[in-house]
DNA sequence: AATTCCATAATCGTATACAATCCTGAATTC
DNA sequence: GAATTCAGGATTGTATACGATTATGGAATT
């Protein structure tokens, strides 16, 4: 694994652990002395994630997170809608334990829902599918609105609802009930979806938060 | 515009105007000689483009233009056809009359089609939904399978039935007919896959034209 | 003659260094 | 007192330089 690659997943980790909330600058020197490399290959490793619209460089003012406008987080929720389904319909027919095991795990590794335990679930039902590009599609789809997320899992039910509709999904996924799965899989995205549509109405001030 | 987006723009023209066809290995020196800048602006558009599957890092051995697998090529049409209804749906009603005429004026632009033209056509429809996310990630698509489009254009009716097509959708366009175009769309895409796919079995080493 | 081995050359990946640009805050002026 | 100007510091963006890895070509060996 190359040094790029070890900055990348860093960086991706932190924006799924809500560490690098919307609006933070990214100052290339720290991230640089923080992981023991030179700043070369920490920009290139930006850029990667750039390119799929987890950060932006602006011109001679370094890297920011990105923040959403409930335009952008509508846009980012059909796109999943309309990739997801995809994935786990051509995943269903090929999961193996280890994958469905996989998928388990994800769901009692935490007590309470993390973006990162959300993305280990659907990831390892996705995976199954063989599909490279799609599956980073999805990644940096999910990865962009997971500060968000974090806002209404926390602030509504505390993801009991939305646990309860992973396990549905799971269970559809043992049972090889393809359609049945993409069926709830569009309900629980749909149901996200509105879900962060009220954040962004009843706070718009979150997409704000810890911004310049 | 910054050094680094001038490099992406130059490489991404060269691979739709299938200069760089899979297989092409970039050095990074010429690259930096050519263009009249150094190795690391290079380096970090070769980045950008790499994070979309457009190009791939090999440790120590260089950047190199991705050859496509017939797997690969149908995940790529069965993504472009779960993004592109949903864009065009979008922008149908928003479309203005420079969107139109910028979407005729690619289908007159050539005699012959050409993937930049083709993806002008495209782009032009899908601009006005708004969606940035989405139209990185069409032309990303777009963008990779673009050289070996070329290979069954020129092959096969000389394109003469993908330009019918486009005029059928664009009409559909113009009249405000939105589920008419996105139906029409789906169809030109699932030939375009069809046609890609013989490509693939009957010419098992298109894949690796010029490959090392 | 074919193969292995090694030295040379070429290329990549990263670190260091420096110029260009931008933010900050105090002194100045209205 | 508020707005403006202008150094000083900090950060970015790019160039140059160098170690590390890989490809290449010829000599020695089987």
């Amino acid at each position: 694994m190359s040094t790029v690659d070890i900055v990348e997943r860093a960086v991706m980790a932190e924006m799924l652990q809500g560490v690098l909330v919307p609006g933070t600058w990214l100052r290339q020197d720290d991230l640089a002395e923080r992981l023991g490399v030179s700043k070369i290959p920490v920009r290139e490793a930006l850029h990667r994630l750039a390119a799929n619209g987890l950060l932006r460089f602006e011109n001679n003012r370094g890297v920011v997170v990105p923040t959403m406008t409930a335009h952008d987080a509508e846009e980012t929720y059909q796109l999943r809608l309309g990739i997801e389904p995809l994935l786990l319909r051509r995943a269903v027919p090929l999961l193996s334990i280890v994958d469905l095991a996989e998928a388990e795990l994800a769901l009692s590794a935490t007590d309470r829902p993390t973006t990162q335990a959300n993305w280990d679930f659907h990831a390892a039902l996705y995976r199954a599918a063989g599909w490279q590009r799609g599956m980073a599609m999805v990644e940096s789809l999910h990865a962009a609105v997971a500060p968000y997320v974090m806002l209404y899992i926390e602030g509504l039910d505390g993801g009991a609802v939305s646990v309860d509709e992973h396990v549905q999904i799971l269970d559809a996924c043992r049972a090889g009930q393809t359609e049945q799965a993409c069926s709830l899989l569009e309900t629980h995205l749909r149901e996200a979806a509105d879900a962060l549509a009220d954040v962004f109405t009843k706070d718009p001030d979150a997409r704000a938060q810890h911004a310049d």
